[in-house]
DNA sequence: TGGTTCGGTCAAGATTCCCTCAAGACCGAT
DNA sequence: ATCGGTCTTGAGGGAATCTTGACCGAACCA
């Protein structure tokens, strides 16, 4: 069970989030101020901290700064909509992720689970393997039969979370929110599309199926042929 | 017997859907006010908590955030029609799932026990075993005396209902409102069908039937052969 | 036993869903 | 600015699925 640390100093949000993340069976621990935030990240080394910006007594962007400065740990960034354009320095300072306030408990767990994912890929350098498929996360290289498939960045996605969750139908509403980073908009066409062009690259189609069984009214799932 | 606490204003209305609570088999609490509802939840550590917006004493979306704060309950949103817009918001703020008011008995019973079993499937990811047939629900897959059997969206959502509530009549009704999720059109001949359809695949018939019996007058069930 | 209701199956449509193609938008690199 | 790669979006066609009406047999009731 992972451990998350949320510093945020509005309290009602504080509740909210923290009760989001601890049903979505991560433990939670929070800080109302910075330092106090950084105290708990130094003492107790989660493995996630999720940091508002715009708290009281220290600029969001200086305290990501000092938390890089003592720890690895993976950082999602909530700010407000306005300043989403600053969003690309803190992406650059070392944030790993960012959601916009306000934001869904659904939208956090989510980004959560998605950085942490990214991370135990990264820690663990880990490769997945199915069937004739093996994917190396690090290198994002996938070889089918021996050969090295040239994926693009968003097929490459689709077929690591595919994979990761191998003989599970996914809808496609996942795959958005997931892959696509968009819980609510996106098309339905986009997913499929970029399905198709994975099946042709894999060497199969929709009616020759091999490893991307597509489960009519509900989704797809990547199974060993 | 999962335990249901039920807060509406409306004296009559309480009385009524208390009433099918129970009868659908759930121990049911009331609460007449907002603050006495939350009491409850403290206290009682409830299954599922069905709440009416509209409260005299509190606005229901805040009661809800209230309630999120102390707890992770499931919690279904009782709302007039006007407000379906707000819906979104609600579900969001953390309901499970909503009725639009005036709704039956059927509606809230349906609905709380798709939400409870949709809690359950979470926890974990289940099996489910009658006789010589197996459902995985989270790979959508079907096996009987281990063949793999072709089943449509709505043929394995019909099968998992009734393997879900083994043993038990389930009337046409219910499987409009849980399958077909149109708790008042929908005709009877559809299901019928469909139960025909499944029985095929299941390599029986109505008048030889193994697992599929059904209940003149008042519905089916499945049973071990 | 005869009438009535209910349930089962069949065979069309009707509908929804999915796959693929192609055109344009977008982005980064040269 | 232009080019190549990538992504998004719309349209069309085809396949799978669903619904409906009809017909008939089975179960129930008086």
């Amino acid at each position: 069970m992972a451990r998350v640390i949320l510093i945020e100093d509005d309290h009602a949000i504080r509740r909210l989030a923290a009760a989001a993340l601890a049903q979505a069976g991560f433990d939670v621990d929070t800080a109302g101020a910075a330092m106090e935030g950084l105290q708990l990240i130094v003492r107790d080394h989660p493995d996630l901290v999720v940091l508002d910006l715009g708290l009281p007594d220290l600029d969001g962007g200086e305290l990501l700064r000092m938390i890089r400065a003592v720890s690895q740990v993976p950082v999602i960034v909530a700010t407000a909509r306005e300043d989403e354009a600053s969003m690309v320095d803190l992406l650059d300072a070392g944030a790993d992720d960012y959601v916009v306030k306000p934001y869904s408990g659904e939208q956090l767990t989510a980004r959560v689970r998605a950085v942490l994912r990214r991370g135990a890929a990264v820690a663990g350098d880990r490769e997945l393997a199915v069937g004739g498929l093996v994917l190396s996360a690090s290198s994002r290289e996938v070889q089918l039969d021996g050969r090295l498939l040239d994926l693009s960045p968003k097929e490459f996605d689709l077929l690591r979370l595919l994979m990761e969750r191998r003989d599970e139908v996914v809808t496609k509403r996942e795959l958005l929110a997931d892959v696509w980073r968009e819980p609510y908009g996106g098309s339905d066409r986009t997913v499929d599309v970029h399905l198709s062009w994975l099946r042709k690259k894999l060497g199969e189609s929709a009616s020759e199926p091999r490893y991307l069984r597509t489960v009519h009214g509900v989704g797809v799932k990547l199974v060993e042929p």
